[in-house]
DNA sequence: ATATTTATGAAACGATCGTTTTAATGTCAA
DNA sequence: TTGACATTAAAACGATCGTTTCATAAATAT
């Protein structure tokens, strides 16, 4: 009785048994909770932590009603848990992503470095159909914070930022105080979150879909405008 | 009967009779509909549409709970008249500043305009504590569009990034292409926004709160930053 | 095989939601 | 004053919500 109360505590939750004994096996996808998770986490993306019932988080896994309660306590435990399985992990993907690219280069120019974090940014996940419902999760954590973001920020964002901060300030050309240098990275930070963030406004005021074409039209820009931006002259540069 | 249901239509609520007789008196503020708007505006703005329940917002009012559905229809209509009544002119407020910013000076310099973007939007209005709130109504929108937004952004938005636009492009020294010059100044939305609704993350890396010397700070941050991404070398205009 | 635990099934609980109904007021013109 | 209309009041309706209960089936351990 008493052991199950624990269980629902805010940072664990219930594991199947097969779960507890098999950890590394590849054949969980399966089981009850796992697509409880899967489900949860396409559903609150889509439509909002309120605005999804546990009926239907439970009917679209093909679950029973009570599976929630059994497996996470409650609907909340269920929604920070995919924050902390599902949204975590590909967050971390980004700066996976920005680190393979940088570690295929030798020699590391300011241009690399910025054209490496667009493209993690961009290309990679943000504007996959698959990512949209992340970027929607994390919206909407930042107009009405539930402390699930936090999870992310901390453990995902902010050390790719810190990342970003030592880079830029090892192979700036000139002395940029710590203040300004932040801001600069926080600035790139905002134009590829609005410009993925932000399509219905940008496509009205641009007259541009986002294709193919576009979303490389936008990776361009977001490198050259934040190069001008940090006052990085490329064109010394590159020629 | 019928004419009752066409005052519930999607584009017009019923007015009190005391509106209705005296629209330019400035005595409304104490009509049951007025004092409606005001908590509703109030309320969604911190706590969201589903988050807000009919009952809370009369009771704040001091209305009885059948008064949303007698003035406005019902819950989603006064919702949208929220964005149209109180959100709009606010929105509109924000080029009103900008116009009165620029129509001071003779000769238009592309720093001053800029200068006076960012500063129409940070200083006069959405850092303000007051304005906070219609930024998380907008953020909300953004991820979760009911069709309030299209209000804001056809009618509030949309004719202040074309002035911005068409001034910029007179103003320009090199020849910029349409596309380019738009998406630069997508590029300038995307940071004050950015720096005037995520002020948590923000403050996370960056390590200060956001007082008045941090606000003159991003002000001028973005206005340097977004000058070097226009391509424009201030140092030579202001020297 | 038996006992114990783990998981699922269907049903119900209590609460809250938006909305409607019905009756009682207040207001103003005729 | 009377009648028509605008507004307020209180109560209830129907629906849905998260959660709980309890009986049963499946899986595992002894």
């Amino acid at each position: 009785m008493f052991k199950m109360i624990v269980l629902y505590d805010r940072f664990f939750s219930r594991l199947t048994q097969h779960e507890v004994k098999t950890v590394t096996n590849n054949d969980l996808n399966g089981t009850a909770r796992e697509r409880l998770l899967n489900e949860a986490e396409k559903l609150f993306a889509m439509k909002g932590f309120a605005a999804v019932s546990v009926r239907e988080i439970t009917h679209e896994a093909n679950c029973n009603l009570a599976a929630v309660n059994y497996y996470f306590g409650n609907k909340k435990n269920l929604y920070f848990d995919v924050f902390r399985f599902r949204l975590l992990p590909r967050v971390k993907q980004v700066q996976t992503i920005f680190d393979a690219i940088l570690t295929d280069q030798e020699n590391i120019s300011i241009r690399e470095i910025i054209s490496a974090f667009a493209t993690s940014f961009f290309k990679s996940s943000f504007l996959d159909e698959e990512h949209q419902l992340h970027a929607k999760l994390m919206g909407r954590e930042l107009t009405d914070p539930t402390g699930a973001f936090e999870i992310l920020f901390e453990e995902g964002m902010m050390p790719f930022l810190q990342k970003l901060y030592t880079l830029l300030q090892k192979y700036c050309p000139g002395s940029i105080d710590e203040e300004h240098l932040k801001l600069n990275i926080l600035s790139m930070l905002s134009m590829v979150l609005y410009f993925c963030r932000a399509q219905i406004p940008v496509s009205r005021f641009t007259g541009k879909e986002y294709n193919q074409d576009f979303k490389d039209c936008l990776v361009d820009h977001v490198i050259e405008f934040s190069l001008n931006g940090l006052g990085v002259n490329e064109k010394e540069e590159t020629e």
